[in-house]
DNA sequence: GTCTATACATTGATAGAC
DNA sequence: GTCTATCAATGTATAGAC
């Protein structure tokens, strides 16, 4: 805790820790440098010794991040072993749990999203250096071969994969919306994605159409 | 166009329309008066005359858009004409096109659900004063009633709604994700986001998972 | 109702000693 | 590698003439 003098840069670890959870509060026009700096324990010069600017920083923030989730869910996408019925479920119950205890993620996504995603180049490439074998082609690929063997539904592979981040990314983004527009109180929103992803499965599985059998 | 110099408060209208524009652009933090004020054609200290401060302005804008669009896609949420799954169609569809021609909106809400929704109850009660009938629970219990029918699948009527305005707000929303992460070229997000009502159709009559029909 | 001029606070960033 | 001191730019908001 008290960094000795001849402390290497692991006070730049610090500093993208710090930056973390700035940009995930205010955002990257909102955050402060000196409120970073404040967070990390160190000068606010020091911010522009290791990284050349806010922007670089901010960059490094996000591909840190997606590099630590991504290499989470990937597997979960390419998992062969599972039976489709159990890939899907496994899917989505998987983005579920990481979104829910990654709060400060769900933040940094839905900033980046909502500053149009102007900064996500120079990330992208970066989570290409940090998950040498990420490549969505094969997510895709895998689910055709789904389809052609005749356990899904023929759809437009991006639309499943879309159909399924939609349903489980979206709710954790929207809460704001829910608890005003809707009128939920917290408690309720809370309930409510804790039965969100038997909700998505029952979905995922039949649809929304009640079958006309009678029972 | 060239204002009267006896010209009243049309001022205020053009200084809302200016600065929905700015908001949805820059976001509330990113957004200068100084630019707003240019947009409608006013000096900056109009601005303070007409409004208290850049949040009234802000709030102004946000409640202006929210009665416009809440007003066009209430009265099909609440469409007892059509039978259940037309209704379904009906309300994903909508909201879709309705998404699909107001880029302006989709930037506001983006923006303010990454602002954590801070200055969303003042808009509520704005909204709820230009649409006197405005009253979610009425959706629920008609989603509740078709149930109770048979027509849909026994879910809670929270996540059947939840369900749809996932898979038809969220597309829009990751845009940037979609291109940045999973490689699609702007054309190919286009594509996907044409073919789109027609895959949610799909997935809310069928799900995903393949009948065991042989075909 | 509308404008000019300006107060006042913050901000990202750098220079230079240690 | 780390700190102090400081700059230049930009931001919101207001006072007061017209």
């Amino acid at each position: 805790m008290p960094r000795s003098p001849y402390s290497n840069s692991n006070t730049r670890s610090r500093i993208v820790d710090a930056a973390a959870g700035q940009f995930a509060e205010k955002g990257f026009d909102g955050a402060r440098t000196q409120a970073i700096a404040d967070a990390a324990g160190v000068n606010k010069a020091m911010l522009y010794y290791h990284f050349r600017n806010k922007e670089h920083l901010y960059s490094e923030v996000l591909s840190h991040q997606f590099v630590e989730i991504l290499s989470h869910i990937f597997p979960v996408l390419l998992n062969r072993e599972l039976p489709a019925r159990q890939r899907l479920m496994a899917i989505a119950t998987t983005c579920h749990h990481v979104l829910s205890n990654n709060p400060q993620l769900r933040a940094l996504i839905l900033k980046e999203l909502a500053a149009g995603g102007s900064r996500l180049e120079g990330v992208a490439e970066k989570v290409r250096e940090g998950i040498p074998g990420l490549d969505f082609e094969q997510v895709f690929s895998q689910i055709e071969r789904l389809i052609d063997s005749g356990d899904l539904r023929r759809q437009d592979s991006h639309q499943i994969l879309l159909h399924m981040i939609s349903l489980t990314i979206f709710p954790f983004l929207a809460r704001p919306l829910l608890e005003n527009i809707w009128g939920l109180s917290p408690d309720e929103f809370v309930e409510l994605m804790e039965a969100r992803p038997a909700a998505v499965v029952d979905l995922l599985e039949h649809g929304l159409i009640a079958s006309k059998e009678v029972n």
